[in-house]
DNA sequence: GCGATCAGAT
DNA sequence: CACATCTGATCGC
């Protein structure tokens, strides 16, 4: 393969750095003639001398800087020309660029080309943007013109031993030489990519869509609301029909099926032996890269064959087999049956308004699917298939119309199985991938062929995926997920819920009702997406035991315990404080724990903050001194949408006090079934010196003006900031070391109050489980907390 | 106009 | 730091 010139020098104009980042977000503007030709250029025109052609819309500077209109860009003194009062910024020699390679390339090769040196260049230092897995798949496609491609026939042979790996970078190899990032082993390595703080999907985890503020904005269903306020409670409309009635959960089914003592010799069989000597090419496959649905069905989380688990047929196999005799559980357990696949009539309209070519195209489908069932193939059955280059070509959702007009790589059959082809059909819907001209063709609809960067394709971390499962867990930002076919929601807090939206329509959610009532009430998701689960009810759910389990986190949030048909035993915990009451859950007593998902938020031994008892006896206390020295403190107690409600339900209890919250706070706390709490409750300010407030309200300036607009009444106020964060290892429980701060009349406690376990908690509650396993679920970002979890894992289970 | 997403701030 | 948002800007239908 010959070698062509590299178009674009990112390298010496936006050097690599650690910290700064450079995020370029390529649209629009393809060809377009520079509006000042001298020796300033548009970032198209640099494009085009090299045959890329380059469109940068916004720049984000590491700190400061929220994203600027480029208009031009200074060739000379490498300086960008903003759009918005023209302002000039010069780019530093650490300034780094992260994406931006848009679409508009001249053929092939150059992609190709500028791919590779922009990996090389720039995303391989880019703390997120490309996916391990698009890497992995850019290479082993596009290993050229940097070094000639040999791949190997023997496809079950490890990827990375069978391709010729690019040329080392002496400025990499040394930049990796004096570095404290790991890097992870396998082709990583060898090829001096380096991938720090990235997630397991190549990404950091960002913040979501939050869900209350914007949320209300978003629901004018009426279309005509007069205020937020208005526009919020118009879309929060109480869908009691989830609720009351069986019959009426949309189109989901369930079947009671009360008392059946039916024997099941799968769910008896030996479980899967997980292979205990693969740790490290797990760790590799777990944090380095996204792994694919047929990986989950065929070998265990390890990456390895699940040697006994059973050989499928046609009339044995996990999804097949009918529900009904798989169940196995305890007569006295009231059980249910769900079919997360049903489809509503109006979803079914809307599939056949979708034309013949979709029906065709989608029955091809079903019917590559079913024939492949015959070949005991379970993974195809889950809607997983092999690599293959026209795999990516059939869509999988049958939903939105608008769906169509999408570009398939949104959800398509096997996005893993060509990510790079998805990625780059984003990027670059114009010209066919080399070998792959048959996957885009036809797809390209809308604009002007150019497509921005935001919409990079989003893998599912591994660890959100359950292993034996077509399920998912708390995984709604990354659309549809390939094969999944359930999605679990643990709670409702917003980096949970991220990317579940009205629209969202790629599948069943299962949650327990109070989450799945304040999905319906808060994002408007269609209640017929919704199946909502009462604890400790065992489910049924795609030929595997569901239950949901009070964990203690936020009202409404459940652990989750699954059992597979071949006897793996998976808990996630969702976000948890472990207590002792949970090891008198008859579910989790003597429980062999295959899999345990752990919320790992302070899984640091500096982190032990007291009793959540204690805490709010504390706060009583404070409060009620308070008010002996003043009557006329306000007393306001911070929150989030929801959680630490029992710190101002305590206040409440314990000095006869009502609780006033904003009206939205109000309905959504009368939806958590909580008598208790919501007798309480009163939407008027005047009724009740006890104020519950967000969070981001408690700081001085903000209570003061709270307190005067509340004027003649009160004097002072008082404020408690409940979260874990506040815990200092100098306090520790003695809460009466806690110092406030102090600002005129606004005095702000910051209280350990937290929902999440404190360390020892969670050594207890592992140590009481005694899982064959344990993978963190927070703080996998970096590599230096998952070495650290890692060692506690361990520790806790040697003894 | 409006829903969705993203970066940055808190 | 990291939780769980909140805010403002932008994109695209």
């Amino acid at each position: 393969m010959e070698e062509a010139a590299c178009t674009l020098d990112i390298k010496c104009k936006f050097p690599l750095a650690k910290k700064k980042r450079l995020s370029l977000r390529g649209h629009g503007v393809p060809q377009q003639p520079s509006r000042n030709a001298s020796s300033q250029k548009t970032l198209a025109d640099i494009g085009a001398e090299g045959d890329l052609k380059i469109s940068i819309q916004q720049v984000n500077f590491g700190s400061g800087t929220t994203g600027s209109n480029i208009e031009q860009f200074d060739d000379q003194d490498c300086t960008i020309i903003t759009r918005n009062g023209n302002e000039r910024i010069p780019l530093q020699e650490d300034t780094q660029l992260v994406s931006g390679i848009s679409e508009g390339l001249q053929n092939d090769r150059d992609l190709i080309t500028t791919v590779e040196q922009a990996l090389l260049d720039g995303f391989c230092d880019a703390e997120e943007e490309l996916p391990l897995d698009v890497l992995e798949e850019v290479l082993s496609q596009y290993d050229r013109p940097l070094a000639p491609c040999s791949k190997s026939d023997n496809s079950s042979g490890s990827f990375f031993d069978t391709k010729v790996v690019p040329q080392e970078s002496a400025a990499l190899r040394e930049e990796l030489e004096d570095t404290k990032y790991t890097y992870a082993e396998s082709a990583i390595d060898r090829k001096h990519f380096r991938f720090e703080e990235c997630d397991v999907s190549g990404r950091m985890v960002q913040g979501c869509k939050p869900g209350f503020g914007k949320a209300n904005r978003s629901c004018s269903i009426s279309g005509g609301s007069s205020s937020t306020q208005d526009a919020f409670d118009d879309s929060s409309a109480f869908r009691d029909d989830l609720f009351l009635c069986e019959d009426n959960k949309g189109a989901s089914i369930a079947v009671l099926l009360g008392t059946h003592e039916l024997s099941d010799p799968q769910l008896n069989e030996t479980p899967c032996e997980i292979s205990g000597s693969a740790d490290l090419s797990f760790k590799n496959a777990f944090y380095a890269g996204g792994t694919d649905w047929s990986a989950l069905h065929e070998v265990d989380e390890y990456g390895f064959p699940c040697a006994s688990s059973p050989q499928l047929s046609s009339e044995h196999d996990c999804a097949s087999i009918d529900a009904e005799k798989l169940m196995n559980v305890d007569s006295r357990i009231q059980c249910k049956i769900v079919r997360p696949e049903t489809i509503s009539e109006a979803v079914k309209s809307q599939i056949t308004s979708l034309g013949p070519s979709f029906k065709e195209e989608n029955n091809a489908n079903l019917l590559s699917r079913s024939s492949k069932l015959k070949q005991g193939d379970l993974s195809s059955f889950l809607g997983f298939k092999r690599k293959s280059p026209v795999d990516a070509k059939v869509p999988q959702k049958k939903t939105h119309q608008q769906d169509i007009g999408t570009y398939f790589g949104l959800a398509p059959l096997a996005k893993q199985a060509s990510t790079a082809a998805s990625f780059f059909a984003k990027l670059r819907p114009r010209f066919p991938t080399p070998g792959r001209a048959s996957i885009e063709d036809g797809q390209r609809t809308g604009n002007n062929g150019w497509k921005s960067n935001r919409e990079t394709v989003k893998n599912c971390p591994f660890y959100k995926k359950m292993p034996g499962t077509p399920f998912t867990v708390d995984a709604f930002k990354f659309g549809a997920v390939e094969g999944c076919k359930a999605y679990f929601l643990t709670h409702f807090h917003s980096d949970h819920y991220g990317g579940l939206t009205r629209s969202w329509s790629h599948g069943p959610i299962f949650c327990t009702e109070i989450t799945a009532r304040l999905v319906s009430m808060h994002l408007g998701v269609d209640s017929h997406w919704l199946r909502p689960m009462k604890l400790g009810c065992v489910s049924i759910v795609e030929g595997v035991k569901v239950q949901f389990l009070e964990a203690n986190h936020c009202p409404g949030a459940a652990l989750i315990l699954f059992q597979t048909s071949c006897g793996q035993l998976i808990l996630h915990t969702g976000d948890f404080r472990a207590c002792k009451s949970m090891q008198d859950y008859p579910e989790l007593l003597g429980a062999r724990i295959t899999s345990l998902y752990l919320d790992t938020t302070y899984c640091n031994p500096k982190y032990n903050f007291p009793l959540q008892e204690d805490v709010i006896n504390h706060v009583v206390k404070l409060t009620s001194a308070a008010l002996s020295r003043n009557p006329k403190t306000l007393v306001t107690v911070g929150a989030y949408s929801i959680g630490k409600e029992r710190v101002y339900l305590g206040i409440a209890k314990a000095l006869s006090l009502r609780i006033y919250a904003d009206k939205r706070r109000v309905r959504t706390l009368r939806a958590l079934d909580w008598p208790d709490l919501t007798d309480r409750l009163c939407s008027d300010a005047s009724s009740s010196r006890l104020h519950v407030l967000p969070i981001s309200h408690l700081n001085a300036t903000k209570l003061r003006a709270y307190m005067q607009s509340l004027h003649p009444t009160y004097s002072a106020v008082l404020a408690f900031r409940p979260t874990g964060w506040t815990y200092s290892e100098k306090i520790g429980s003695n809460l009466s070391e806690l110092k406030p701060q102090r600002s005129g009349v606004v005095t702000i406690y910051g209280v350990p109050y937290s929902e999440h376990s404190s360390y020892s908690e969670l050594q207890e509650f592992v140590k009481f489980l005694r899982p064959q396993k344990v993978l963190a679920t927070v703080n996998v970002g970096r590599a230096a907390h998952r070495e650290s979890m890692e060692a506690h894992f361990k520790k806790w289970l040697k003894c």
